[in-house]
DNA sequence: TGACAATATTCGTTAAACCGGATATACAAA
DNA sequence: TTTGTATATCCGGTTTAACGAATATTGTCA
């Protein structure tokens, strides 16, 4: 049952399962997405995911200087079931519709040439005089 | 997600899955059942046992100088549903049917009298005399 | 080529998990 | 009361996980 240990060890962390909810509701997200989202390091948004693909649950596809991210498709029973359990489990909380919320007004701002900082935070870089973005404070919880 | 990765990091141990799994199939065991079974020191057998009843998995009944474990009567859902899950889960590995086994010799053996040492092998105290046990080797793997 | 953006990785530190051995406690029976 | 058994808890020690900051890598664009 070592096997079954570990791999709930992956889910045993609350930014993994952060991101997992991500990439349960889109299809594909870049590092740089989930930092903006999730208000972390990048360096912690790398390695969490990295943990996530040496282990098979998220695979990454590169695209010029982006990795995008998505779940793979799931080869083990163990993986699967779970993880769907998991994803109903996970939308039963405010939390989850708080950080969906989050990713759709990103995702928007992104579109309008925001762009990351080392911090994860994000301003706008491209259009410094275009407009102040939507109010986007407040934390997780 | 906190609460969520607090709940999964319970299940991110291999002694403790096993020990959910014993839990699974008897509805009651006392800690010296679990140390046997497991083949592990009696303070591991015990501080696990103490973490999964701090988090509400398991309750403990005092009756004499033992502790009876079993599983909580579930309250929430995220524990119930992947509990559930993580039964039939655990049920198609190979090891599973090799513990409960397991389980059934140890607890004939403790019906003739043996009982445990402090390091978790056991041996007949009361029945120095009575007969070789049948043979009990042979590690989880 | 040089500057910059996105990401990965390394490094040193801190925190958490896990462990065995040694008590401590509680109970039972002699 | 003494002895022994079952369990809980404490006490270091070791290992593993997580982190931010810094650096390395890779690709883009001027």
């Amino acid at each position: 049952m070592k096997e079954e240990a570990r791999f709930f060890k992956i889910l045993a962390d609350e930014s993994r399962l952060k991101m997992l909810w991500l990439l349960f509701n889109r299809r594909e997200l870049c590092v740089c997405d989930i930092m903006a989202v999730l208000e972390i390091t990048q360096s912690k948004a790398s390695r969490h995911l990295a943990t996530m693909r040496n282990v098979g649950i998220v695979t990454d596809r590169r695209e010029g200087q982006w990795s995008y991210y998505s779940l793979c498709p799931v080869e083990d029973r163990l993986a699967k079931d779970h993880l769907k359990l998991l994803k109903t489990t996970l939308s039963r909380l405010p939390e989850a519709d708080q950080l969906i919320e989050k990713l759709r007004t990103w995702l928007k701002e992104k579109e309008q040439g925001a762009s990351c900082t080392p911090d994860g935070k994000h301003c706008s870089t491209t259009v410094k005089a275009g407009g102040m973005r939507p109010s986007f404070a407040g934390g997780i919880r």
